[in-house]
DNA sequence: TGTACATCAGTGAACGCGCGTTCACTGATGTAC
DNA sequence: TGTACATCAGTGAACGCGCGTTCACTGATGTAC
């Protein structure tokens, strides 16, 4: 019961980054078929049903992905640069150019998946705004802000960067002058809303 | 060829609405079919030749009426505040209300649809954008604010109200209170914004 | 260690279904005289 | 105005196709003795 475990384990996988490869070509969750993903996993399609009950289910495991990989790069870009926010968003868009995949989908089926999917991404983007709005205290000009102020300015920072990094991974490959653009204005509209933050009370 | 060609529009832009219908049900364009639309309009499915090549051109067509319906809530949004982009706002926000359904589309499309609608929902909100910047001269803050600086606001605000919009769309009909708190916050983001656009040079 | 049986991930044939598209049609509307 | 012909929006039958799902299967891996 390992070796067969592991061998299961890691057809999960294949279907699971079929998805995402179909995916991060374009095309939309709700659009994918079965049998599709089986094929470029390179399984048969009855193969799937050892796996996931259906699609759903399937989409349910990668909003699940999705949120670990938030996770993790948050956790980086808090690691990378503990008391610029600025630095802070330069280390978390870098760590989403090296891991691109879950960042398409989770700029992308937020608002496009079926309901359920929807959801469970919209429950980790909101743990995610928590999570930072306390990082924000560290801010100095943000230190004395009530939690209302510190979540709403959290809430602006990160739909704005999640906004812009689906952008980002719209570009064609070889175009990192626009990639660089992008970024400046994603980094000067962050220091905009922080400019704000200290100079507003709601 | 008058009653004609008006039954023709007519039906044509049954095709359309009923298009419309289906995605506000939640449904993505890439998802819908074209007996599925042509059902919904009440039409036989070879019918639709008549009007349109492929479900590609009805996308486009989409894209033109979402981009008409932004333009127009422009307008109303312009007309009825003319100089406070508080009121602006709100004004905006009860016209999205009242015209729901380009709306949603605009909010989920332009990130979902498939790339030639994408494109042209892109172009629509890029013209937008601009449209508004340069309304931003007329708020005396930002009157002395280089062009870019003003760009990069307009794009900010309307990012975070289009954002929003997709949002409230998405709350069940009768939840007025949690509409309420939606657009509060969503204002109180835009004065931030705007306070932040007062204190902050690039 | 060797043997006999159990498990179960992946296979491949088969199904019914809705899809997009083609085609020849029909009958109301429009045009010419 | 009336008649004879042309146009063409919408119809309905037919097609081939890929889909999701079912089922009995196989053969490698695991378990018990």
């Amino acid at each position: 019961m390992r070796r067969r475990d592991e061998r299961k384990r890691e057809t999960r996988q294949a279907l699971l980054e079929g998805a995402l490869a179909l995916m991060s070509e374009g095309k939309a969750l709700a659009t994918l078929g079965l049998r599709e993903i089986a094929r470029e996993a390179g399984v048969v399609p009855t193969a799937f049903y050892r796996h996931f009950r259906d699609l759903d289910e399937l989409g349910g495991a990668l909003a699940d992905n999705v949120g670990l990989a938030l996770r993790k790069a948050f956790h980086e870009a808090r690691l990378t640069a503990r008391n610029s926010p600025n630095d802070s968003v330069r280390a978390f868009l870098a760590y989403v150019r090296a891991n691109p995949h879950p960042f398409e989908i989770l700029a992308r089926e937020r608002v496009a998946a079926p309901r359920a999917v929807r959801e469970a991404i919209e429950r980790e983007i909101r743990f995610f705004v928590t999570e930072f709005a306390n990082e924000l205290r560290a801010f100095p000009a943000l230190a004395s802000s009530s939690d209302v102020d510190r979540a709403l300015v959290a809430d602006l920072i990160i739909n704005i960067v999640l906004l812009h990094t689906g952008e980002a991974l719209e570009l064609p490959k070889g175009s990192s002058t626009q990639e660089h653009e992008l970024i400046d204005k994603v980094v000067k509209q962050v220091q905009l809303i922080l400019a704000g933050a200290t100079h507003w009370k709601s």
